[in-house]
DNA sequence: ATACCTGCAAATGTTTTGCGACTAA
DNA sequence: TTAGTCGCAAAACATTTGCAGGTAT
């Protein structure tokens, strides 16, 4: 799965707000890109961290900002209190069924769903603008 | 709308947990009960504060925990980042549709949906525990 | 040369915890 | 009397920010 698309579309990004490009950002984009999971911070800090020992938290949370910006990534924000970011560029809409016990997500999408929620809104005047579906449960391995 | 049964339900709580009753538990679960909103700890402290000036913080969230604990209460996680409190007891299992300016909670009730959840859950192998739909947007207010 | 960036440490905001004094049982 | 409880201040935790020095354009 080639990354360049997205790193493209970060390249504009970072010229179109003037901002400049940097090794850090370049690093932190490329392990946060190649790796196909739900990462939180401190993961993407340690991974980053084997690579450039002396990177920093700061600029971590810093660029993540950035790459929300530029939707190429999204805060997923789950009842743990701690946000992980996931791929956002040509990915669809997608909920999640998370295991409580190791921590694995399964994207979802149900446009049945998405159909009530939008009926549910219209029904009480809301104009939705996003919603959060996450199913909490164990995992066919962690049921035993 | 009477909170007497709640009060009962706490107070067996209390005892077959061998804890002890307090002025200050009593106090923050009447407060909690006779508000029928979502309530932060923040709100919660200055509601209780009145009464009891000398409340603290640590407070409101041990006795938070123990209404939760005994069933009488429910965490509600919402992406600001602040825990608020509702009503647990006699009520539905529900969602919320909240609007993101005025911060109004409406609760919502979808069947379909929840059949719809438990029907991806199964076909990816989980056995649910919990789930959590918010429904984020403008309210009739606030769309003008 | 002029922004912008970085890492660090300090600050933030929410929630939890340790502790000595207090209080219900 | 002996647990449990309280308020306070400090700690914890994830995240953000100010700053002085460094870097891309």
């Amino acid at each position: 799965m080639s990354i360049e698309k997205e790193q493209e579309i970060f390249a504009d990004f970072i010229r179109s707000k003037k901002l400049k490009r940097s090794e850090q950002r370049q690093l932190i984009m490329e392990v946060f890109l190649k790796t196909e999971k739900h990462l939180t911070a401190e993961e993407l800090y340690d991974m980053v961290k084997k690579k450039n020992p002396s990177i920093g938290y700061a600029t971590i949370y810093r660029t993540m900002k950035l790459l929300t910006e530029a939707e190429l990534c999204r805060e997923l924000l789950v009842d743990d209190g701690v946000t992980r970011y996931e791929h956002l560029y040509d990915h669809k809409h997608h909920d999640h069924l998370i295991c409580t016990e190791c921590k694995t997500f399964i994207e979802i999408e149900s446009p049945e769903i998405e159909a009530l929620q939008e009926k549910i809104a219209k029904k009480n005047g809301f104009l939705l603008t996003k919603h959060r579906l996450d199913l909490y449960g164990l995992c066919r391995n962690c049921r035993s």
